[in-house]
RNA sequence: GCGCCAAUAGCUCAGUAGGAUAGAGCAACUGCCUUCUAAGCAGUAGGUCGGGGGUUCGAAUCCCUCUUGGCGUGCCA
């Protein structure tokens, strides 16, 4: 259990022990109308502002109607029958409106440094999810032509999402849905074919109103035609886009590969619709929902009963029947006229699949544009015997490019829309991945080329890669002098009593619990924040406090300290994939 | 029309597990390097938390309502 988490738990149960002491004592009385636990309902959190204390408990105040007494007589009172055994704290007030302020003592700053250098690369990780399956699908954008910047940021977080899930102790792996077959892949094949025509024939072929119109399309039928000639031009069509197909969507899929390995992203599996369709999976989950009565057939369609299933999960949510209408639910089609399932008969059967694969919990991190798809999903999961509830989809707001505060729609360089692999080309992973994971998913952001390119302190990735190199040159100054931060002991630790080094100390130790809350919140976006935080913490204790010429068991205790942080900006950076210089 | 998301400093964003005087970075201004990296620090200035109601000891945070912007409402994916 992380010093900070079990002093946090410590304490709630302090307080809870001390207020049922009161009550025992009749110092406390109950309301007749509560019975059992329900008077312990309060919190202990960290203030905002330090100077009232490391931890904070509003139980006093969440609790003065219970007792019918003015909040700062029932602190005093939980105060009075406080047991402060095995806590580390110095000191404890009563403040504001009500407020119960504990400082720790020294033992707590010793111990949580002891327990960073102790843990040293895993400190941070913990056992919270338990080794628990958990799956994040993210990127999965269409092979049909290029990725553009709205995958760039859903790269960014489902990765760094995905590490803090393995961090916070579960089992995370991650995927990318390649949607090979159904109705793009047709388009695909009708705009490769009519390009493809083009060259030989010129304009007099047609070009599908519902084409993909991009110029990647055309180069490929361009590689196409160099590779074979007029070969196809007179063979039978579907042949001929068979082959298209079979030359171009492998490209674009090691393209697409290729451009996420040089964002650092690497998955566990690129899963293949296509397996869905071949392996009867598609069929298997549609004879599930028929078999439950979910399905009709109108128009020589096959229909799914989205909106019966969809009401009947908003009325057990409590929804009135009133707000149920006013949504005007629609049924989805499953298979279609023609015969071909739906993009989302095959989705249900992967997700299906993915829980059958034993993932407890499935992340999906989607484009806001998709999110009239969330709701039908998920019922549609508890429909087929999944729990819908296991399935958590993040929406991603749009990514506005901005330059000289403009906004950038089109690249400089291509003249076409902006891809990620424009941006890789411009702009430095590292500052990539930092910078979109710096706003959450849900709101829509405005990515600064300008500052993504700078190379200076602007840019809030150097800004903590530069304490980074810091430290690292206080320990290699340090090391010339036969000085390390092995020599420290708890005593040394208890000589840091500055501000600057108590606050560095403290945020170092709520380390596990960020990566926990960001976990629970599934938000890696807090975590940037939180390195960056440390970074600024450590800045101005380099700014305050000197280790180099000190007394011996300070200078340990300090260098002690350095180490530690580098040790959690070094756990930040490694676990985001963005590099950790020692030097800049 | 209905739904989802957003609205906080000049700009980009935190703060949404109700808490104390609403924060950070950038931009502006003033200071700090003969001592461990000035890609840094200290300070000044900058706010009707979109508007209006409500809930309570306490609301940027929860509820209602209105306004503005983005997205969605396919036999597209």
């Amino acid at each position: 259990m992380p010093l900070a988490i079990d002093t946090v738990n410590k304490l709630k149960t302090a307080i809870a022990d001390a207020i049922n002491k009161a009550a025992s004592n009749c110092e406390l009385k109950l309301d007749t109308a509560q019975t059992g636990t329900q008077h312990l309902d309060f919190n202990i959190e960290t203030p905002a502002d330090r100077t009232h204390g490391d931890f904070s408990s509003n139980a006093a105040m969440a609790n003065a109607k219970t007792f019918k007494l003015p909040p700062r007589k029932i602190a005093e009172i939980i105060v009075n029958n406080l047991d402060q055994t095995g806590l580390d704290i110095e000191k404890i007030e009563i403040a504001g409106p009500g407020f119960i302020n504990f400082c720790l003592s020294s033992g707590f700053y010793g111990k949580a440094m002891s327990e960073i250098v102790q843990q040293g690369d895993n400190y941070g990780q913990s056992d919270f999810g338990e080794n628990q399956k958990v799956m994040v699908e993210f990127v999965s954008a269409n092979p049909t032509g290029p990725m553009h910047m709205g995958n760039a940021r859903g790269g960014a977080i489902g990765d760094c999402l995905a590490a803090v899930m393995k961090a916070a102790g579960y089992d995370s792996y991650k995927e990318f849905y390649v949607n090979d077959a159904g109705n793009q892949i047709e388009k695909f094949a009708q705009s490769l074919n009519a390009r493809y025509l083009q060259i030989f024939k010129g304009d007099e072929v047609e070009f599908p109103e519902d084409g993909y119109q991009g110029a990647d399309i055309t180069e490929r039928a361009e590689e196409f035609a160099a590779e074979n000639g007029d070969s196809f031009v007179n063979a039978e069509e579907s042949l001929r886009k068979a082959a298209l197909v079979e030359f171009a969507l492998p490209k674009n899929i090691s393209k697409m590969q290729s451009d996420l390995q040089k964002y650092r992203i690497e998955y566990d599996r690129w899963f293949f619709e296509s397996e869905l369709h071949n392996s009867g999976k598609v069929e298997q989950v549609i004879s599930l929902l028929k078999d439950a009565g979910l399905t009709y057939e109108k128009d020589g369609a096959l229909w799914y009963k989205n909106a019966e299933v969809v009401a009947n999960k908003l009325r057990q949510e409590g929804k009135s029947e009133k707000d149920i209408e006013k949504l005007e639910l629609k049924d989805d089609v499953l298979v279609r006229q023609n015969g071909n399932p739906t993009y989302f008969a095959a989705d249900i059967a992967y997700h299906k699949d993915k829980f059958d694969r034993g993932f407890k919990t499935l992340i999906n991190v989607w484009g806001a544009d998709h999110h009239g798809h969330v709701m039908r999903m998920k019922c549609a999961m508890d429909a087929i015997g999944c729990n819908g509830d296991d399935l958590t989809v993040i929406l991603m707001q749009l990514v506005k490019l901005v330059q000289n505060g403009q906004q950038v729609r089109m690249s400089k360089r291509t003249g076409k829309a902006v891809q990620l692999a424009d941006l890789l080309e411009e702009v430095p992973v590292d500052s990539t991945r930092f910078l979109f994971n710096t706003a959450q998913a849900n709101v829509p952001m405005d990515f600064d080329l300008d500052l993504a390119v700078k190379q200076d302190s602007q840019n809030p990735v150097y800004y903590v890669q530069y304490a980074h190199a810091r430290i690292c040159s206080i320990i290699r100054s340090m090391a010339e002098e036969s000085i390390t931060q092995s020599s420290a002991t708890q005593e040394d630790f208890a000589l840091l009593q500055t501000a600057q080094e108590r606050d560095l100390i403290f945020h170092l130790a709520q380390f596990p619990g960020e990566i926990i809350y960001s976990s629970k919140e599934k938000d890696p976006t807090k975590i940037t924040r939180y390195v960056t935080e440390t970074a600024a913490l450590f800045h101005k204790f380099y700014n305050s406090c000197r280790v180099k010429g000190e007394e011996q068991h300070l200078a340990a205790a300090r260098l002690t300290l350095c180490v530690c942080t580098k040790t959690v900006i070094a756990n930040v950076l490694r676990m985001f994939n963005i590099t950790c210089p020692e030097k800049m």
